[in-house]
This record gives C-alpha cells, sequence and structure tokens, in this order.
DNA sequence: GATTTCACGTA
DNA sequence: CGTACGTGAAATCC
C-alpha cells in the first residue's frame, strides 16, 4: 500500500494510519530524490510517497520530525545533506552504511554491499551498470521491483533510477527499511561486553555530524590566516614565474651553506641525502628527527630544517590551499569521514585533521561567538581501563591524573609510568618501556591480558572486534608478502609482519574503543545542540570544539562535560570507570591550552 | 597515468 | 621493533 501524499499534514495523517502515533518510537525509513522534490518513506505496515517543491518536501520531513520524532532509517548519510542544507536537523537515524561497517569491519560501503551482506549474497554475482539486465536472475516478477529474482539489486535502481519518482522512492525506503530488520538481527547475535545497539545509534548519528561538519565548515579568520602563511612561507605569488623565483630563493638559502658541492634538488631525498654526505654527513634518510640530533654537525642542517618547515607551509597549507579549501564567508570545508579504515576514528580532508599549530590562530570565532573547546583527558588508558575491567586501573581511573597512582603503585617516577602504560597499549617493547613493563605485568595484569589476546589475535588473523562490537579488519600481510617474488621469505621478516599485526590489533583495540566513546560523546553533543545556534565544527580524535554565541558559551560548556557523563554511561554501563575533560572557552583555537 | 616512497603534520 | 590518518613531490611502475 502506497500513499501519495501532497503536504505536511496529509504526511503526518497517513503515517497515523499505519499506526505512527505521535511520539512512539518507531523506525521510519526515507529515501530522498533528485534536489529534494521526491521523498519516500517506509514504515513497517506501509509506504508513503511524496512530491513537490524542495521547500515542500523538506518541510514535510521536517513536520514529521516534530510531531513522530521517529528513528530515521536510511541507505547513507545523503538525506542527512539534503536535509541541513535547509536547516533542517534531525534527532535519531540508522545508517545502514554506517552499520554495515561495524559489522563488517572497513570503510568502504555502498548499497550493493550493504543488501548483499545482508541477504547473504555474494557480491561478485552483483549485475553492474551498463550490463543488460537480462540475466538467469531476471526470470519474471519478483517480491520487489528493485531486487532480481536471484535475490540481487537491480543495477539501475542501485544506480538512482527510482529518484525522480516518488512512488519509486517510497519503495526504495522499503528495502531500506528490510535491511534495517536485518541489521538488528545481526547486532543482536554479535557476542561482545559493549552494546552493538548503542553503537549502531552513536555511529549512524556520526554520519549526520558529518553531513552537518562538511556543511558548516571551520571557522577562519582568512586575513590572520593570509598573515601567517605569508610570515612562514612568503608573499602570494602573482604569477608562475614569481612562485618559480620564490623557490629557488628560498633554496638558495640552503643551498649557499654548501657552495661548491654541486647542486642538489631540496624536495628529492636522495638528492639530499648526497647533499649531506658530501658536506661529511651520513645519515640513512634525513627524516627530521634524525637531522635534529646533527643540527651542530654544519650549518646546513639547521637550514634544511628550516627550510622544510617553510616548504611543509607553502606547498600543503599555503595560498593555494586557503584559495581551495576556505570559503569567502571564512569556512575551512573537507569531506568527512566517520570511520577510518582500522579502528573507527573520524578522518577529514583539506587539512582540518593535520594542521600545523602555526597556523590555529587562524581558526578564530565570529565576531560575538566562541569556540567552546574540550578535549578528554588520557582516553586511553581509562578506555583501556573499562573495557579490560581491570580493578586496580579503574581505581586509578578516580584520579584527574591517571598516571599519578600507577606511578605510585610501579614505584617509579611520573613519567616512567606513562611511559610504561602507553607501551603496553602500543606494543612497544624496546628502550626505556621494557622495565617498567615488567611492574604493569604484575599490578595490572587483568588489562595486560586483555592487550595480550588482541596482539595474539592479530598475529593469528583471527576475528576481533572492539568492545562496542565493530569488526576490526585484519590485513593478512604476511600473505601479501608471499605473492612478491622478489622478496625472499625469510623467517625474520615473517616475524616482523606477525609482530606488527599484533600490534595493530592491540592498538586498535583501545583506539577504537577510544573512538566509539568519543563518537557517543560527539553525538550526544550534537543532540543537545540542536534547536540551538551552537554548532560543532570540528572533531578531531579526543577534542571537540563548538561554535557558539558568546551569551550561549556557559550553557554550552556545561552541556559538553553533561553529555561526557550520559555518554560514557551509556557505553560502559557500571564500568565505573571515570572519565574526565578539559572545557575553555576561546575565542581562538591556539588559545586553548592544552 | 596510476602507484609507491619519502617526508611530515595531527591525534 | 608504537598506531592511525591526509597531503604533496618525486620516483617508479605500467
Amino acid at each position: 500500500m502506497v500513499a501519495v501524499v501532497d503536504g505536511a499534514d496529509a504526511l503526518v495523517r497517513a503515517l497515523r494510519d499505519f499506526g505512527v502515533e505521535r511520539h512512539t518510537p518507531v523506525a521510519i525509513a526515507l529515501a530522498i530524490g533528485t534536489g529534494g522534490t521526491v521523498a519516500g518513506l517506509a514504515t513497517e505496515r506501509g509506504l508513503v510517497a511524496a512530491g513537490g517543491s524542495t521547500d515542500d518536501v523538506v518541510a514535510w520531513v521536517a513536520a514529521t520530525e516534530r510531531e513522530v520524532h521517529p528513528r530515521w532509517v536510511w541507505w547513507s548519510r545523503e538525506p542527512a545533506s539534503v536535509l541541513a542544507r535547509h536547516d533542517v536537523r534531525l534527532g535519531a537515524c540508522w545508517d545502514l552504511g554506517a552499520v554495515h561497517r561495524v559489522i563488517h569491519g572497513g570503510w568502504r560501503v555502498d548499497e550493493v554491499r550493504i543488501w548483499c551482506a545482508v541477504q547473504g549474497l555474494d557480491r561478485r554475482d552483483a549485475p553492474v551498470s551498463g550490463q543488460l539486465d537480462l540475466g538467469a536472475g531476471d526470470a519474471g516478477d519478483g517480491p520487489h521491483p528493485a531486487v532480481r529474482a536471484d535475490g540481487h539489486l537491480r543495477a539501475e535502481w542501485v544506480e538512482g533510477s527510482w529518484r525522480d519518482d516518488a512512488d519509486a522512492a517510497a519503495r526504495w525506503a522499503q528495502l531500506a527499511l528490510q535491511v534495517h530488520r536485518r541489521q538488528l538481527h545481526r547486532l543482536g547475535e554479535l557476542d561482545v561486553a559493549g552494546d552493538p545497539m548503542a553503537l549502531a545509534r552513536s555511529e549512524s548519528a556520526a554520519e549526520i555530524l558529518c553531513a552537518e561538519l562538511e556543511l558548516d565548515g571551520l571557522p577562519v579568520d582568512v586575513t590572520v590566516a593570509d598573515g601567517l602563511i605569508t610570515s612562514l612561507a612568503g608573499p602570494r605569488a602573482g604569477s608562475e614565474a614569481n612562485a618559480v623565483e620564490q623557490r629557488a630563493a628560498r633554496d638558495a638559502e640552503v643551498l649557499r651553506h654548501v657552495p661548491g658541492l654541486g647542486t642538489f634538488d631540496l624536495r628529492n631525498p636522495a638528492d639530499v641525502k648526497a647533499m649531506l654526505r658530501r658536506a661529511g654527513i651520513d645519515v640513512p634518510d634525513t627524516r627530521a628527527w634524525r637531522l635534529e640530533a646533527m643540527r651542530e654537525a654544519h650549518p646546513v642542517v639547521d637550514a634544511l630544517l628550516q627550510w622544510r618547515k617553510a616548504e611543509r607551509i607553502a606547498t600543503t597549507f599555503g595560498h593555494g590551499w586557503l584559495d581551495q579549501h576556505v570559503g569567502v564567508d571564512g569556512r575551512l570545508r573537507g569531506a568527512w569521514s566517520s570511520t577510518d579504515g582500522a579502528a573507527g576514528r573520524m578522518t577529514a580532508q583539506a587539512g582540518l585533521h593535520n594542521l600545523p599549530a602555526e597556523l590555529r590562530p587562524a581558526v578564530r570565532a565570529d565576531p560575538g561567538w566562541v569556540f567552546v573547546q574540550a578535549d578528554l583527558g588520557q582516553i586511553e588508558p581509562r578506555v583501556l581501563a573499562a573495557v579490560s575491567g581491570d580493578r586496580g586501573l579503574v581505581q586509578a581511573t578516580t584520579a584527574d591524573d591517571l598516571y599519578r597512582p600507577v606511578a605510585d603503585r610501579l614505584r617509579v617516577e611520573r613519567p616512567i609510568a606513562k611511559v610504561a602504560v602507553l607501551a603496553a597499549m602500543y606494543g612497544q617493547t624496546s628502550g626505556t618501556a621494557g622495565q617498567a613493563l615488567q611492574g604493569m605485568e604484575r599490578a595490572y595484569p587483568v588489562a595486560m591480558q586483555y592487550l595480550r589476546d588482541a596482539d595474539r589475535a592479530g598475529r593469528e588473523a583471527r576475528e576481533l572486534r572492539t568492545f562496542g562490537g565493530r569488526l576490526i579488519p585484519m590485513y593478512d600481510t604476511v600473505a601479501e608478502r608471499d605473492h612478491d617474488p622478489d622478496e625472499a621469505i625469510d623467517d625474520r621478516s615473517v616475524s616482523a609482519a606477525l609482530a606488527a599485526r599484533g600490534r595493530y590489533a592491540r592498538n586498535a583495540t583501545v583506539q577504537g574503543a577510544a573512538a566509539e566513546l568519543f563518537k557517543a560523546w560527539a553525538a550526544t553533543v550534537r543532540a543537545r545542540l540542536v534547536g540551538t545556534g551552537a554548532r560543532i565544527v570540528l572533531c578531531l580524535h579526543d577534542e571537540l570544539i563548538v561554535h557558539a554565541p558568546e551569551a550561549e558559551a556557559d550553557r554550552v560548556a556545561a552541556t559538553v562535560t553533561t553529555c561526557l557523563d550520559e555518554a560514557s554511561g551509556r557505553w560502559f554501563r557500571g564500568s565505573g570507570v571515570r572519565f574526565v575533560t578539559d572545557v575553555q572557552v576561546v575565542q581562538s583555537w591556539a588559545d586553548a591550552k592544552g
């Protein structure tokens, strides 16, 4: 049954006919077509097809949000982007792609992968675009117009043939609802200590957050940015010839320290290595940390390191970067991914996640606005305490500075304790960490056992999930080496690869759980800020920046703190672990003191 | 033209 | 012989 509607009241009325009452907990699938002029909704009892102007359709969805406040189910974040562009920010959602990544790991996702996974189909058999859809799998009408008799999605539907047709959009939404049911079932089967359902919800919310981060952007004062870049890398080049001239001038500052030794391309590491050797400095590579120790050996080293710094700004974060990624409205925008390939951290492009500290003064709140900047303190060891349940480590989290009680327990200085804890989590065995690790083993055996189990799972390429239930993908680097005929497979390289996998798995369990907590926190903050002027404008692994009107600053700061308690309470229910955040209200990112 | 290597910024 | 990511330049592969 498909109800065709042409207004907000009609839409809500149609939903009521399907048993969806005001504020009943219900999932409604949503597909929004071309330009937002077409929307299809699906409930368990019936479908709704809506068509009109973009403003109309957006308004109808917004009305449904107000009236029903459902959990919106969609294939991907696209509807959230469309709605956000029209300033409609929804509350709860279920993103099939995000949940797919939880269940199956990795970051690549599309409708075909999602569908094949829940239907138990082989993706390689799926029809591809351009192929005539007349194969054996296509005999007669199936139960759904988008699904072939062999169970695969029809290529033209995957490509978006439904987008101009409200009725078809409703059918597309119907499939989303079907996938949602299957994902719920699959999550219910997972055997993990955490709460996969809660993870699915917060990972879904992170997708909306990404859509909004892409739209809103990070406030940047272009004038300040321009000044900083100019002081660090020189003025904006007026022409290509001018740019070449500037580069040559920068290079000359280094090369003048090695007169008569030949000419070297500073952008070519092999050339740089040769240059240094001529100057009497022999290094295996020319990395900064290695050259740092050689600063005194020859003046060219210091000049080179300074050159590298300026070159970095000039090439990656120079005027070109500013022009390309910062809009005329003073917003730095890049694509956001809610999940990286390994542990599930958020990633961002356009330099949002690796902006050099020197440029942070340019990240400024608008006049009359402020940044509420918050970061999680010592998140990884606290998360380790929670996921492992090590009572001693849990006890240590009651301190503002977790490393203090750990140091007391290990009977070492605080810096040693810190190194020991980090070494355990990262799988480091060399250096000064080795000795302190012995103490860790005695003091926190449960946490250490947890890490060792992860390490072993990684070495053995066994399936491993984070506390919340995300599958950690295992890349079989040993097998990959087998395919390289040039490389001898000696025992050393095999054991090195195994050790690397162990470290990867060890770290991914901790980093992954931390990423999940962070996203749950960010999602909670986001939900709490809907309806206010404040917006999350940056997520940086353990740090959150909210752009807020000055008058709302204190309230937002309190919200950020409260939301951490809420999120961690849901995440690590009853773990007794204390999570802490340092919240600051600042005008510029550079003013936030770590 | 696409992929790999080196380097370096962030957490 | 601590992990992850994105980016740019040059070398390298095809």
